[in-house]
DNA sequence: TTTTGGCACTCTCGACTTGAGAGTGCTAAC
DNA sequence: GTTAGCACTCTCAAGTCGAGAGTGCCAAAA
């Protein structure tokens, strides 16, 4: 690998943000004009022929100035890219934000995704926080009717999962809430495996609602991400390159597939820090015209969650890359509060 | 009103449904080949125009084919469309469907726009059941941290509130549980009205709650639907109708919109029956190319909810209309399981 | 009075052409 | 190493053209 110099790279950072502002491939004149270099725009050609030639930029055809290539989004994101972050009056108005919403996980998901839609102009992605094997932290039988009872289990997590279940014979609240104490004494605190070896002394209607919660919670610990909260979709539907249909239709199709982008967050979120997936660095066909960055947010041993930014390609990293950064250390300190402290 | 012949309502029959099958205006050479009529073209061509005075059929230009206006729907949804049961095969898989999900109206909701859609091949809106003032079942307090509590309300249209707390001073699960019990048995089975007379009886932390669950309470009263389950969105993207960018943006800006698709679904959703209602009848502008086949589905005096379909202009009225009424009638089953027959 | 064949007329749509504009790449000179 | 100059390439928007589809009307037939 040949390192640049200087004037490559002062080239090279001025075609990314360049493109990435106007959409147009940038030619040698423009550079010259905004480069505030005092050479002709022969010799940047020359320089951006080399550019192109070591993999940075390229053509999309004879007659049309350059577009930076993925390995040039990449150096771009690695060697040029200026932090960003963002102006303490935008900060205010979303930790404001956050302080009026009820507190709630659920509430709390769909304000980061709109917050981060918002503050990145591109999609938002954010996954609830989960723990690796769920416990349970208190359920609650309620009666709804004569014959049908509402289960509510709180989860260690914060997440609350609700049931109806059909009873066999009627039963009073009272003698629901006596079955719930009953279970939560027992139960309270357990993961699956820990109730297994419990169902033996259970039986009866007792024994029914122990399968009911223990198969809720295995459900749960086997996707790891329950659900994607995806704010914005309209945000990047309105970047020019989705002029086309098509391009429009695929990209809504695949933020319907929860599955395909569930693996595509788990894989790609990276243990620590923020991560930028350029193109088709993701290995999918699908994303190949897509960028993403990720990162994780939430109390390691207890429970995490992802959020991140997908937009196309041509995106402002630095821009992305320091409200993600903002957002997660924001639900960081929601969850921290959680767990207290 | 001039009452329209049987050859006229033949031809205008067949001018819908060759519209709404092709998307091409259509001719007069193709009505003869279709009709069965034994008559020649120019025949149908003069009938075309009378119908065409009537108001019932357009012309984009001069040398192009008829198409329906809105009032030519209107005549064929009220007079000339034979009524359409989906498939018993469909219906089974449906209910299937209902009978392997958990028993929570949450999924209920998604489950049903999920099946409308698909059934319907258009966007499907689903609004959850909600009372007219709404009122607790029952609540309960759940220790999430020292310092944090989670708030539960079970209501009693079967939905679940939750909203964290955060304790002046540390509590334990026992003392949270005395709590929540002396609150149920002041509480259960009142509405925010009622609630408001209390408030006295209460102090301290046991007063806090109250508030907490008066204001959610408040908040639920005040709009009428919550959430509005949308499913589809693609199904009715893929319609020709939306090969143009900004049609596609605009209804995808409409759709994101969910007070205005709150006025309008419980604007329009009929006391009784399924209703259909026509572009530019619904008076929005931005509702002014698409149509909706809409009810409501529930327990009058208990909760109700909405079911509709969003589509092109261009729909498979019939269709539609049967879809609406079957799944329409699946929740009504399930609700009235619910309140216990 | 209704129906029909015939024909001129209208409008769209895709294919093709053309010229301006933008930008490169190369060469020869500085 | 840098630069001016110029031929060359490619795109894009505007304009042109002809085929095709379908109407509207008229005069004759039923």
């Amino acid at each position: 690998m040949v390192e640049l110099t200087e004037r490559q790279k002062k080239i090279l950072g001025l075609v990314v943000r360049e493109y990435v502002e106007t959409v147009q491939p940038v030619g040698s004149e423009t550079l010259v004009r905004k480069s505030g270099l005092r050479v002709s725009s022969a010799t940047i050609r020359n320089e951006l022929a080399t550019l192109e030639e070591l993999g940075y930029l390229t053509h999309p055809h004879t007659s049309a100035g350059r577009m930076p290539t993925e390995k040039g989004y990449r150096y771009f994101v690695e060697t040029l890219m200026e932090e960003f972050e963002l102006p303490p009056v935008e900060q205010r108005m979303i930790r404001h934000q956050f302080h009026q919403v009820t507190l709630d996980v659920d509430q709390w998901m769909r304000l980061a995704a709109a917050v981060l839609a918002r503050a990145a102009r591109n999609t938002a992605l954010v996954t609830a926080p989960t723990a690796a094997a769920c416990r349970l932290k208190h359920l609650q039988l309620v009666a709804i009717s004569e014959q049908v009872a509402l289960l509510v289990m709180v989860l260690q997590d914060g997440t609350v999962k609700q049931q109806m279940l059909a009873l066999a014979q009627p039963m009073v609240q009272e003698e629901l809430t006596r079955i719930s104490n009953r279970l939560n004494a027992h139960l309270a605190g357990l993961n699956l495996e820990q109730m297994r070896a419990l169902t033996v002394s259970f039986s009866g209607f007792e024994n029914d609602v122990l399968r009911v919660v223990m198969n809720i919670m295995q459900q749960i610990d086997r996707r790891s991400a329950h659900d994607i909260y995806r704010d914005g979709i309209m945000d990047i539907l309105r970047q020019p390159e989705f002029a086309a249909i098509e391009r429009m239709q695929a990209l809504l199709e695949m933020l319907e597939q929860r599955t395909l982008l569930e693996e595509i967050l788990s894989e790609f979120a990276p243990e620590q820090g923020v991560q930028v997936v350029i193109g088709a660095e993701s290995q999918r066909d699908e994303m190949s015209e897509y960028s993403m960055v990720l990162t994780r947010y939430g109390v390691p041993g207890e429970a995490r969650g992802i959020v991140g930014v997908l937009g196309p390609v041509r995106m402002q990293y630095a821009r992305t890359i320091g409200v993600v950064r903002y957002v997660s250390s924001l639900l960081n300190d929601l969850m921290q509060r959680m767990y207290g402290r």
